[in-house]
RNA sequence: GGUGCGGUAGUUCAGUUGGUUAGAAUAUCGGCCUGUCACGCCGAGGGUCGCGGGUUCGAGUCCCGUCCGCACCGCCA
């Protein structure tokens, strides 16, 4: 037997028992007389205790143990006379009678702590290593407690879990494929889901009326720190269902989640805030509401005054900083260098001091009187003591580079808590988007996106007022998740590929499968898919998905554990009928 | 494709105006130490300053190129 317990399960209700335990050599440390050594496994850390007096081979045997040793202690689980309360094992420890090194270790090129000293292109590249501290362990392991969350719950309202291939077809829209070539068809392409969105609804099709599946997707596209090129989805769908049936039943999800993972209880409905709103209150489809600093358009009040600025902007709009009428010239400055970044493009940025005194104070003074001040202070409903910031411009940019910048203030003012949580819908997303350098409408979310049927006499005449049946769910200026209620009329989907400028023969050749499937009874159907990476990042309090991820691509799509992606040989080129291009060297 | 920051001991970093032998902390190794838990004390070893070129009497430091990492923009239906 290796072992009869973890090193992280005995306590003093264990005093006494001889006990058997396998684990890591965490730190050991030699007083000389005695040697106290922290055995590590995941469950936790125990000491082990070694004494000159009693037995002096024993101990001398113990101070030879390297970090990472893989040690088996046989030993009596007894009373510490110094405790650590600090750790859960700290009241007992063990008097080791018997040791057996089962594996030595190199010397690790990091340290294996909460803290450690290794950067994160070595931690990547020794990624076994780095799973064995805490804060990586207990991030995979909250994953798994995600998961095992949604499984439950989905599981207990009826969803039927259903695995689809990953090996499927390639279609040109929406993100780049991922391919994979075929031996059997030298010269042909299977491609990897970007998700399993045509199959989830072929599913509605065959009658599983309720699916989902945890599932990998793939998108050849750059990297974020939130964005991996194969990532985990929640993958969902319903039968007979409208778009409130939809929300209801996966706010009851993240609800649960909420509740389960985080001991946090939303009683209230969660906001559904058409993107309209959302686009003109804080210039962003995904909007964090943990604190309020809406925009007001000024775009109407501060036009006519000979100020260039103003007078050329299709677009004007200011927030409210509540309490920074103090802010320095210098703290200014940095904020007009925030926004005029090239990642933000702004050309510039006016603000306004309303003074504790009732003072008002522009970057604009020369162009505007004290009465124009006051009438944009009433606009914007800022009082003594706020700061208003105002950009200008084109309309688009403009309100984007507010938002990063309502984004930036919140910061500032220790508005976006970690521990503050606020959830809401983004619904009535536009159908379509106007790409400019094809010249075509594209669907915003993808071509199955029913438009809402109010809108529909407009899908010829005014293809970019078109409402979509769409959704997503934002949490803290994050977008966990997404979804529609799908087209299921072959009429309406026909149309649909009309505006989107597919020909008939295009449509069939990317999509017949799924139109073939359409004429045999397609139920109303509608779904979502939420990034599962991205919400367990959240409930892990981090921005960033790859400590979530047991082993991740580095920001070029590597792992540099594997060392990959790499080369392959002739002879597998040649068996697939492929060749590589040679680069031409300037 | 673009912008910014970075690459110096096993590791994380400092390194002034270009100037003698490139430092600190930590890790490692050795010695001392009987209640430590960030143990303590003493000592030792450890460097292709990412790579290539250039300027200079002299380059970790300045210039050019290149590779790699991170963050972001584009991109991600």
């Amino acid at each position: 037997m290796y072992r009869t317990h973890t090193c992280g399960e005995m306590a003093m209700k264990d005093c006494g028992k001889e006990v058997i335990l396998c684990g890591w050599i965490q730190k050991s440390r030699d007083l000389g007389g005695m040697t106290f050594i922290d055995l590590r496994d995941r469950y936790g850390i125990t000491q082990l205790v070694f004494n000159m007096d009693t037995d002096s081979e024993l101990c001398g045997q113990a101070r030879k143990l390297g970090r990472e040793y893989v040690v088996q202690a046989r030993g009596k689980v007894r009373e510490r006379s110094n405790k650590n309360l600090k750790i859960p094992t700290g009241e007992i420890e063990i008097e080791v009678t018997g040791l057996d090194v089962i594996n030595r270790s190199e010397v690790p090129p990091f340290t294996i702590e909460d803290e450690s000293d290794g950067g994160e292109e070595l931690r990547m590249k020794y990624r076994y290593l780095d799973l064995r501290r805490n804060p990586v362990k207990n991030n995979i392991i909250l994953r798994h407690r995600v998961a095992q969350e949604v499984r439950k719950y989905m599981d207990s309202t009826g969803f039927i879990e259903i695995e689809t291939p990953a090996l499927i077809k390639s279609t040109p829209e929406g993100a780049r494929d991922f391919v994979v070539p075929s031996r059997l068809q030298p010269g042909s392409f299977y491609a990897l889901p970007q998700s399993p969105q045509t199959l989830k609804q072929l599913l509605m099709v065959a009658g599983f009326d309720r699916y989902f599946q945890l599932v990998k997707c793939f998108r050849d596209e750059d990297l974020r720190a939130d964005r991996q090129p194969e990532f985990s989805q929640i993958d969902c769908e319903m039968s007979f269902v409208e778009r409130d049936d939809v929300l209801d039943t996966f706010e009851g999800l993240a609800k649960y989640l909420f509740r389960k993972i985080k001991n946090i209880e939303f009683t209230e409905p969660f906001l559904k805030l058409p993107y309209q709103e959302a686009m003109e209150n804080y210039g962003s489809d995904k909007p964090d509401l943990r604190f309020g600093m809406k925009f007001t358009e000024l775009t109407g009040t501060v036009k006519g005054n000979g100020f260039q600025v103003f007078d050329s902007a299709e677009y004007i709009a200011g927030i409210v900083a509540e309490g920074c009428s103090e802010y320095s010239r210098k703290q200014l400055d940095e904020l007009t260098e925030f926004v005029k970044r090239p990642q933000i493009g702004a050309k510039g940025m006016i603000w306004l001091k309303c003074g504790t005194d009732g003072s008002l104070k522009s970057s604009a003074d020369k162009f505007y009187t004290a009465d124009d001040l006051k009438k944009w202070a009433e606009a914007l409903n800022a009082k003594p003591g706020d700061l208003v910031l105002i950009l200008a411009g084109e309309r688009k940019k403009t309100q984007n580079a507010l938002s990063e910048l309502r984004l930036e203030i919140g910061n500032r003012l220790g508005s976006r808590k970690k521990d503050t949580y606020v959830p809401l819908w983004v619904v009535d997303f536009p159908l379509l988007e106007w790409n400019e350098e094809e010249k075509r409408y594209f669907a915003m979310h993808h071509p199955f996106t029913s438009p809402k049927p109010e809108d529909l006499h407009l899908m010829e005449s005014d293809p970019g007022k078109v409402r979509a049946n769409a959704y997503d769910l934002v949490i803290n200026g994050v977008e966990i998740g997404g979804g529609s209620v799908r087209i299921h009329d072959a009429a309406v989907q026909q149309l649909m590929f009309k505006v989107l400028g597919f020909t008939r023969e295009e449509a069939d050749e990317q999509f017949g499968f799924l139109m073939n499937a359409f004429k045999y009874g397609a139920p109303p159907h509608g779904g979502i898919a939420f990034g599962f990476d991205r919400w367990v990042a959240m409930f892990g309090g981090q921005d960033s998905i790859r400590d979530f991820i047991a082993f991740p691509k580095n920001n070029s799509g590597r792992d540099v554990m594997l060392d990959t992606p790499s080369k392959i040989s002739d002879k597998q080129l040649k068996e697939l009928q492929i060749s590589v291009l040679k680069k031409d060297k300037e």
